[in-house]
RNA sequence: GGAGAGAUGGCAGAGUGGUCGAAUGCGGCGGUCUCGAAAACCGUUGUUCCGCUAUCGCGGGACCGGGGGUUCGAAUCCCCCUCUCUCCGCCA
């Protein structure tokens, strides 16, 4: 969420920014500063009588030490009206401020100025492509035959066991499976970031933290009974370690790593294009979690997009890096990188990542905050996040592109994690 | 699941109605001393909001798990909630 300061110092700057984002912000700001100003007054108000009410009671305390029972009780009839009024006036104050909450909450974060304009997808940037398009015949199977055809992932066993979305791996595609994970995880830690293994479920708390709450609370499965949720992607945990933390400059940036599997309900997004393992209630992700000082999180941003972009590379992806426009970013998102792979069978770009600044927005919710050595004051750090990576359309796009008479080829690098380098 | 105890500053830990944002110790930071370090000594050391201020800063409010109440006055008394710990039981 934005600051109040932000709004208030910058409020024709975040209406245009937000016009990136096609977000209309001209009437929820005029409203924010209207409630703003009105919270100060009433503040400053209740502050000064609350002064007043203070110093009298302390009076009262010395008059009582000496005695002074009467000109005691003189000092306390003075307190009834100023009592009263402290609670006219602090009765209307919060009110105000959950409404002025619950209007900062509404807007979006504000768009990067790299991030072009546009409505869809449509509008979205291919900044770079990378890797061979490879050529497959015509007879050439959609992953979701060739999991059938090498037995290596079950949907209907999961539906057994489950529900759609629930898949079981077995054999050899659980084995492969398990050298992403470690191939994923091996490349982080190479590349400085320490491994994390959190909780899967969180609570409310961590929701709101990195904004899946109250929002998008339909996407999550909730444990009721506990009020527990099951993290949507290894983000929520991970940045929810700096909740309410405050840490020195010198720290800057924190680097993790987090292998987790991830729920999503997904409600009212099925359709056409989501067969096979291409949106699924499950599935397994690792993902880069940096905190970041605001000067310097750009840089961090083009880190994890280096670091993605070498993680397909090295897969022998085809692959392609796309900037998107204002309309198809998310809420909380500043400047977003979607990285997709080619899968030659369903002949579809793949997203397999999203690697996204995330500035101040979430970290304003976490009150996760940082101090410049020998300053007194904090300030806000600033989040990123990537999957790096989501691993059921890696596995579609190497079962497809792979596929040849005798089986499917393994990619080079995974070989040593596997065991083999054939699924036949 | 049963019984009990507790939640105070970065940590440990005092504080049961007034001058307590909070003793003390440890840690952190600055300094003295030293060739340097350690020790010792001195000082300093939370967050947040409002107002004034170009800035340093100054003044004021709030915060002792969260919420409500009693009172002129609450860390301290009362009620509710949450969480943690210990013992017993069960158990991967």
């Amino acid at each position: 969420m934005l600051t109040i300061n932000q709004i208030r110092e910058n409020k024709n700057f975040v209406i245009e920014r937000l016009k990136v984002k096609n977000f209309k912000a001209d009437e929820i700001i005029g409203k924010i500063l209207l409630l703003d100003s009105s919270r100060r007054e009433i503040q400053t108000k209740t502050d000064s009588r609350q002064n007043e009410m203070n110093i009298i009671s302390k009076e009262i305390g010395e008059l009582m030490k000496y005695g002074k029972r009467e000109e005691a009780e003189a000092a306390r009839q003075k307190t009834y009206s100023l009592k009263e009024e402290i609670k006219v006036l602090s009765d209307k104050i919060i009110p105000i401020e959950n409404e002025l909450k619950n209007e900062i909450i509404k807007l979006p974060n504000l768009p990067h100025k790299s991030v072009p304009h546009g409505k869809s997808a449509e509008e979205n940037v291919t900044v770079l492509q990378g890797g061979i398009m490879p050529e497959i015949s015509d007879k050439a199977l959609p992953h979701w035959d060739l999991i059938k055809k090498y037995d290596i992932i079950d949907f209907d066993l999961g539906i057994k066991l489950t529900g759609a979305g629930f898949p079981v791996y077995l054999g050899k595609g659980a084995k492969l499976q398990r050298a992403l994970i470690s191939f994923f995880l091996d490349e982080g830690v190479k590349a400085g970031y320490r491994e994390v293994i959190p909780p899967i479920m969180v609570n409310e708390d961590s929701g709101f933290g990195t904004g899946q709450l109250p929002d998008k609370e339909g996407q999550m499965y909730h444990a009721t009974l506990d009020n527990f949720y099951l993290i949507p992607t290894a983000e929520v945990p991970v940045t929810n370690i700096y909740r309410d933390v405050i840490m020195n400059a010198e720290v800057l940036p924190v680097k993790n790593i987090a292998y987790t599997p991830c729920f999503r309900r997904e409600a009212g997004s099925w359709g056409a294009h989501v067969r096979g393992l291409n949106r699924l209630h499950q599935f397994d992700k690792v993902e880069i979690v940096q905190i970041a000082h605001p000067d310097f999180s750009y840089e961090s941003l083009n880190d994890m997009v280096n670091h993605v972009e070498s993680l397909v590379a090295r897969l022998d992806l085809p692959y392609r890096i796309i900037r998107l426009c204002g309309g198809d970013m998310s809420f909380t998102s500043a400047l977003t990188y979607d990285f997709e792979v080619w899968a030659a069978a369903q002949k579809r770009w793949l997203e397999v990542s999203s690697v996204s600044n995330f500035e101040s927005f979430q970290a304003n919710r976490l009150k996760c905050r940082f101090k410049e050595k020998g300053d007194k004051q904090t300030k806000l750090v600033h989040t990123l996040n990537g999957s790096a990576l989501a691993l059921p359309r890696i596995v579609a796009a190497i079962l497809e592109n792979n596929q040849t008479e005798e089986g499917i080829k393994v990619p080079k690098v995974l070989v040593p994690y596997t065991g083999f380098d054939m699924i036949n």
